[in-house]
DNA sequence: AAACTGCCAACTGTCGACAGTTGACACGTT
DNA sequence: AACGTGTCAACTGTCGACAGTTGGCAGTTT
């Protein structure tokens, strides 16, 4: 009943792919053996190899002609280059999303900050889910399924390039401000400041990449 | 010497389908058959599939699983959500090729304008490949690669979108105003500025294609 | 006549094997 | 010892064949 989401071989291949790029567990600099891989997975080569390709296409793996693929090692330039792609992207989220928001929107946003600050105050340091969940929020309110589409990929670049960089930092308290604030500036429909506001979050955000980086 | 830009037959395969996409010589809404076009492209099938999912990545064909794939065929509101990330992106494009254009971007940029006017001129409409060449131009100012490349996507769909709504307009001049009303406010590096003549620019040609479509 | 059921052809998903290329290592040369 | 050359293993690129699924059509039932 339910159409099995990947019923596919090379679907799931993404998926655990995915997971293992994003999580370290293939580290960055590294390259991915068609055959070894298909083994470990219990899958023909085939599949696998669509999986490669389709992980290159949301710029998780690099591919070189008859070398294979390797998952990206990256440098400030390519923080700065992506952050500039990810603020045009989400600040047009955040302008469409104070135009177009409904009273749910606004109430899943604040929850989401709720939940942050309750979060924070019970000792952890504002776990990277709950910003993702922010951002996602904010771009189910903007009701734009291209913008969204881009953003959630370049989001998946920006965790790749945490774990390039060796930075696992809880930027933590001025960020929940940021984002208490958007809330604020979108709830108000003043689509040009939560524009501004979106601008400068990433640009903290950004700037706490390069700094706190091993590079 | 060259490194031959692509020898892999997928890669050929690739410019191929992209080029009969694109041109409506597949036209939207048909499906691809894999051994059909495998055979008539004188390759099998492994390469062929890789080329299908690299296209459906670039949005150029949907996949629908246990079927195949197919030549999207859009709508109106697939024309507005697409301008929205595209308005996104040369926005942020043309504000960044504002603070960061040399004198020989500037240069190129006015070449490119100069010949619009030249064409014009002489009762060609505006071809649009010198609208692309323009934006084109633009964007190697911004010097943003991320941006760059995303653009690029995205005005490919943008061709597809006309040849699905049946629209083959010369915006014309119009378009060449606003051209040349944003290499001026980039030669003032007017960043703001940029963005706000960007932003009218788009919004003209998306209007544009809304009403001179067959739908 | 409409609707349901079961079969069938066409096509995609997957696999294993072969061919061509790449980078590295060992050997010989200066 | 440094450098150039030839060989080789490993891996990617490609192919043809098999298996599973889908949508449609014929036949049957009401």
């Amino acid at each position: 009943m339910t159409p099995p989401l990947h019923l596919s071989l090379a679907g799931q291949a993404v998926d655990v792919l995915r997971e293992q790029v994003l999580t370290g567990e293939i580290p960055p600099g590294s390259r991915v053996n068609e055959v070894e891989v298909a083994q470990k997975l219990g899958i023909s080569r085939g599949p696998l190899r669509e999986a490669i390709r389709h992980l290159a296409s949301e710029g998780l793996l690099t591919l070189v002609p008859h070398r294979g693929a390797f998952v990206p090692d990256a440098g400030p330039e390519d923080v700065k280059a992506l952050f500039e792609l990810r603020t045009a992207l989400e600040c047009a989220a955040a302008e469409l999303a104070a135009s177009r928001r409904t009273d749910v929107d606004l109430v899943r946003l604040q929850d989401v900050c709720a939940e942050s600050r309750r979060n924070y105050r019970a000792g952890q340091p504002f776990p990277y889910r709950l910003d993702l969940a922010f951002h996602q929020t904010l771009l189910d309110a903007a009701r734009s399924p291209y913008i969204a589409e881009q953003v959630r990929l370049v989001q998946q670049r920006v965790v790749l390039l945490r774990s390039a960089l060796g930075d696992d930092p809880p930027h933590q308290h001025a960020s929940m401000d940021d984002h208490d604030e958007l809330v604020r500036t979108i709830a108000d429909g003043d689509a040009a400041k939560a524009s501004t506001v979106m601008r400068r979050h990433l640009s903290r955000v950004c700037a706490q990449m390069l700094t706190s980086s091993t590079h």
